[in-house]
DNA sequence: GACGCGTGGTT
DNA sequence: TAACCAAGCGT
């Protein structure tokens, strides 16, 4: 830390400001979420970009914007046609944080976005990186933005080597950038740093040659820029074994199940699942049979094995086999009956998207 | 502070 | 190809 102030001492903070935004005015990618300062859309580009790749994100911002154009016209759609708008993306728990904390501007707030650090600080799926990069981007307010990049690009520059996966650490980061952001155009200092964290320092070969600000590189000065970021491992996801079953009527509906509202997956659709049990002599044809009966009462002719899906997530692997299950009578009210038509309304996972394939596939033959 | 929480792209 | 990565947050 005073490692940190030691080297700032000697820095050349205003000419490093003025490089840095200079460059990033002249080199900037043309994003949909920087046509104008909305502060709404600036928190909905900021909450879809975190884990998440840029190019990724674009056509879904575009659609959601499309949908949901104001806090008023999200704060007052329902839940399932937000989540919709997320299918695929991922992390669900943003969206679903990020609905209630528009309610809550739209509320609390007369539908602005709050401008402090305190109030927007409240607000759910709100934490110190989105808290900072809304002030600066949508307010042009000082307040460090420290995120992945900034922390890559800082590193290499101050050489710092603590660990950026430890929590800790990202207050050294914020205190540098304290220093460093420019009082002038904090907006266009955040955005600097990320952007040349994603275009020229880039996790891996950076390009240090086309980097407007290698003159205050400490990291390529001493020849260590591939060293830094220091970044200790993640632990291996876990593999589980699951069956999944398409259960479907003699009016060819389907029978869906909603995930709880906690947890992985939360409030998505899915089709009837479990953990299959290794050390049971049961088959996992078996299994399905058994765990349709026992928890939705359901009775079906349950198909050999049809497909496989993987679903990779960030703690776990699921390994799921595919069964088509013919009902023979009326299951319980926790499996919801849709004709293939309404079922589109509904937010599913990817893997059951594949699932779904597998079944129509399937069908056909 | 460690862990839970998705998905698809890159090396 | 397995590992790693991508604009983090809540509990």
């Amino acid at each position: 830390m005073n490692e940190v102030k030691d080297k700032l001492e000697s820095f050349q903070i205003h000419d490093f400001q003025h490089d840095l935004i200079s460059w990033y005015k002249h080199e900037k990618r043309d994003l949909p979420w920087r046509k104008d300062q909305d502060p709404y859309k600036i928190w909905v580009s900021e909450i879809m970009l975190q884990q998440t790749r840029v190019d990724t994100v674009i056509p879904y911002f575009n659609a959601f914007i499309g949908k949901f154009p104001t806090i008023e016209a999200l704060a007052t759609a329902d839940e399932e046609e937000v989540l919709k708008a997320w299918e695929g993306l991922g992390y669900y728990s943003r969206v679903r944080n990020l609905h209630s904390a528009v309610k809550e501007v739209a509320n609390s707030y007369a539908g602005v976005v709050p401008n402090t650090p305190e109030e927007i600080s409240k607000l759910k799926g709100v934490g110190p990186y989105t808290k900072g990069a809304i002030l600066s981007i949508a307010y042009n307010i000082p307040e460090p933005a420290v995120d992945g990049n900034v922390m890559r690009v800082f590193s290499r520059i101050l050489s710092i080597w603590d660990d950026i996966a430890k929590p800790k650490t990202r207050k050294i980061f914020e205190e540098a950038t304290y220093k460093l952001i420019s009082k002038e155009d904090p907006s266009s200092f955040n955005q600097a740093v990320m952007e040349l964290g994603a275009l020229i320092c880039t996790p891996t070969s950076p390009s240090c040659l086309l980097c407007p600000v290698r003159e205050y590189c400490s990291a390529f000065a001493e020849g260590v820029q591939a060293e830094l970021p220091v970044k200790s491992k993640k632990k291996k996801p876990r593999p589980l074994q699951m069956a999944a079953v398409v259960l479907y009527d003699d009016h060819g509906r389907l029978y869906i199940h909603k995930r709880p509202g906690t947890g992985l997956l939360a409030n998505l659709w899915e089709f009837p699942n479990m953990e299959i049990k290794a050390e049971t002599k049961e088959s996992y044809r078996e299994q399905v049979k058994q765990f349709i009966k026992e928890e939705y009462q359901a009775e079906a002719e349950i198909s050999e094995l049809t497909g496989t899906v993987e679903h990779v997530f960030s703690h776990l692997i699921w390994n799921i086999s595919v069964f088509i299950g013919t009902l023979t009578n009326i299951p319980s009210e926790d499996l919801l009956p849709v004709t293939e038509e309404e079922m589109k309304k509904y937010a599913f996972p990817v893997s059951h998207q594949k699932i779904y394939k597998i079944y129509q596939e399937e069908s056909k033959s």
